[in-house]
RNA sequence: GGAGUGGUAGUUCAGUUGGUUAGAAUACCUGCCUGUCACGCAGGGGGUCGCGGGUUCGAGUCCCGUCCACUCCGCCA
């Protein structure tokens, strides 16, 4: 065992005798003697070589970059003069006596000193070296940190960690499932788990009561900067709970990771908003609180207008038209509101109409606008007034369906929150609740879960529910930070009545159910508490914790958007008798006659 | 499934209107340098311009197709 970290030398070990392993950061002759710089996780030491000791100034003549080395040697100050603040050790070096070559390297691919941004796939194909940059492993151990402080959280408040199977049971809705072929039950399959959810669900009605895991999910849907096919779950459930007792502990775990880790005393409590809202003032459910921006409803001022565009979607029950007031936006340019326009075409924005405010004294002449023209006075000043426009501000309007508007209008937003500096720097966690129970699928012409399946409504009756589904709320609630997801839960149906009406209303008929979810709804029958929980996406949150841009920033080992691993080449083909012992039909690779 | 950006030396990039033997920095190799630490100096090696096809006297450059990476839409209960 090594006794000594390169990085934890300093001068209170001065003229004692150490050992040291790790590799050569850089090495650098000058004047017949040799610096190397050794580096492990905990940093860089400088080791010195000089010629009065020949055979080990020999041996370090021959070690090259990422050679590794154990060295014995002495800790002294560096000569007057020749200290390096840049160096956490820098003002001690070590005078080398011996010196073992534990490893030879080929120079890395790509320079591990260097700051510069290398391609991703090389970074992930060579991810063994990536990992030896300091900020990789920077980020790691934090990682480690939050579920350290978030272990002990939940263990002090007598949360049970317990395991549940990788393989399991293959679930309709939700996202596509990963599955594994069965050997011994030819033709079929398990399913790797999208969550744990069924099965924290079941823990409860075996009386666990307090259950949390840190756990891996599976989801086989297309990737994004933070979406990866596996990740990892905080998960977490509770008997006996309600929504409020819930979302105060997890307010209280999350206020001590972020104290414990990165000594930020976020908000007592969190705020907390309602779906309606958050969609109102930010067109979407996870509205970002650092950026001061609002969207206004101005769909009533709209429904005579002579603009079609306007008073067509203010007449529409399903439409919406609302305003963007961007302050000092009446500097933006032709092509950078061409830019904004060619942006929200991507959530399907036909247009986007403006008015710049150049001198809001003057009327309609301290205005300009194309589709000012077609808007009466009196309205063009309530909608000044409504968005409290001032001299030099920029207002965005959208028209359209109400989901277009507020997609399109709700990431306009956030772009513009960036790029004009708007954003502020500061933590801002919020409670979404009292989302819709069902949305309405136009697609399949049914109703789908907003959350899942086994989530309670607010009320408890079962024909009040299947009368009006589209009117029901559930006791629901996302944990939004800095407008991403952090995390979401429910308090869950214990009911089996409650339970097969909702399955009914989602379309899914009474066989299916019993063959899906049978082993849920016996469960419930046997005495099932009433339960909650929540779960937090771990990535995402150290993701935001560290401030990467990506989720597989904060990942080991991470998959590219194929959903493929460079380093070890997976997905990859597998034999044909391993794939009959599966009792999978193999793919002609002939044309068959 | 769709939109966009990119792919040239190990790495990061430049490469003009289609025109000589495709360059720079850095890394690597050799030598020099008595305290360097982004050391410095001199020299050297290193290229299937992602892949396939086309246009052309001539393609890194233009056209078509394709693969890969990244960002986004759809998708993600």
């Amino acid at each position: 065992m090594r006794s000594h970290y390169c990085g934890h030398l300093n001068e209170s070990l001065l003229g004692q005798d150490v050992e040291l392993c790790g590799w050569v950061h850089r090495r650098r002759d000058h004047g017949g003697v040799i610096f190397v710089d050794l580096r492990d996780r905990e940093g860089l030491v400088q080791v010195v070589f000089d010629p009065e000791n020949p055979e080990t100034f020999m041996t370090a003549e021959r070690v090259r970059s990422e050679y590794v080395l154990r060295i014995k040697g002495t800790v002294r100050h560096r000569p007057a003069g020749t200290e390096n603040p840049n160096m956490a050790t820098g003002q001690v070096e070590i005078a080398c006596q011996s010196l073992e070559i534990l490893n030879r390297a080929e120079p890395p691919p790509f320079s591990i000193i260097d700051e510069i941004e290398v391609n991703e796939e090389t970074r992930l194909r060579f991810r063994y070296i990536d990992l030896r940059r300091p900020q990789m492993l920077q980020r790691l151990r934090l990682r480690a940190h939050v579920t350290r402080t978030l272990r002990g959280f939940l263990d002090a408040q007598g949360f049970l960690d317990v395991e549940t199977p990788i393989l399991t049971k293959s679930t309709p809705e939700g996202a596509r499932d990963y599955l594994v072929p069965s050997r011994t039950h030819p033709g079929e399959f398990f399913a790797l788990p999208q969550s744990p959810q069924l099965f924290k669900q079941l823990l409860m009605m075996g009386g666990l009561d307090r259950y949390y895991q840190i756990v891996r999910c599976f989801r086989d849907e297309d990737l994004r900067a933070d979406r990866q096919p596996e990740f990892t779950q905080i998960d977490i459930e509770t008997s006996f709970m309600d929504e409020d007792q819930i979302m105060n502990l997890k307010e209280d775990m999350l206020r001590e990771l972020f104290a414990e880790v990165l000594g930020v005393a976020l908000p007592k409590p969190f705020p907390r908003m309602t779906y309606a809202e958050a969609i109102a003032r930010f067109g979407v459910d996870k509205p970002d609180l650092r950026i001061p921006l609002e969207l206004v409803d101005i769909g009533d001022l709209m429904k005579s207008v002579d603009f079609k565009v306007f008073s067509g979607a203010a007449n529409d029950p399903k439409g919406r038209v609302a305003a963007l007031r961007l302050p000092g936006g009446s500097s933006l340019s032709r092509k950078e509101i061409d830019d904004y326009t060619q942006f929200v075409a991507i959530y399907g924005a036909k247009g986007l109409a403006y008015v710049k405010v150049n001198d809001r004294a003057a009327g309609r002449e301290g205005l300009q606008s194309p589709i000012l023209k077609f808007i009466p006075d009196d309205v063009v000043e309530t909608i000044l007034a409504r968005t409290g426009a001032e001299n030099n501000d920029l207002i965005f309007f959208g028209a359209d369906k109400a989901t277009v508007v507020n997609e399109s209008l709700g990431a306009l937003r956030i772009k513009l929150g960036h790029d004009r500096g708007l954003v502020e720097r500061e933590w801002r966690p919020l409670w979404v609740v009292d989302f819709p129970m069902f949305e309405w699928d136009e697609k399949g012409n049914r109703w789908s879960a907003l959350h899942h399946p086994f989530t309670a409504p607010t009320v408890n009756d079962i024909e009040q529910l299947e009368a009006n589904p589209g009117a029901a709320l559930s006791r629901a609630y996302d944990m939004v930070l800095n407008g991403t997801e952090a995390g979401g839960g429910s308090i869950r149906i214990h009911r089996p009545e409650m339970q097969a009406a909702v399955f009914r209303i989602l379309g899914i008929a009474e066989e299916e159910a019993r063959d899906k979810f049978g082993f849920l709804l016996d469960a419930l029958t046997y005495g099932c508490p009433p339960h909650g929980g929540i779960a937090f996406g771990l990535d995402r949150l150290v993701m935001l914790m560290s401030g990467a841009q990506s989720i597989r920033d904060v990942m080991a080992f991470p998959k590219t958007q194929t959903a493929a691993c460079p380093l070890t080449s997976a997905p990859s083909p597998v034999g044909d008798a391993h794939l009959r012992e599966l009792g999978i039909r193999l793919r002609a690779t002939t044309t068959a006659a």
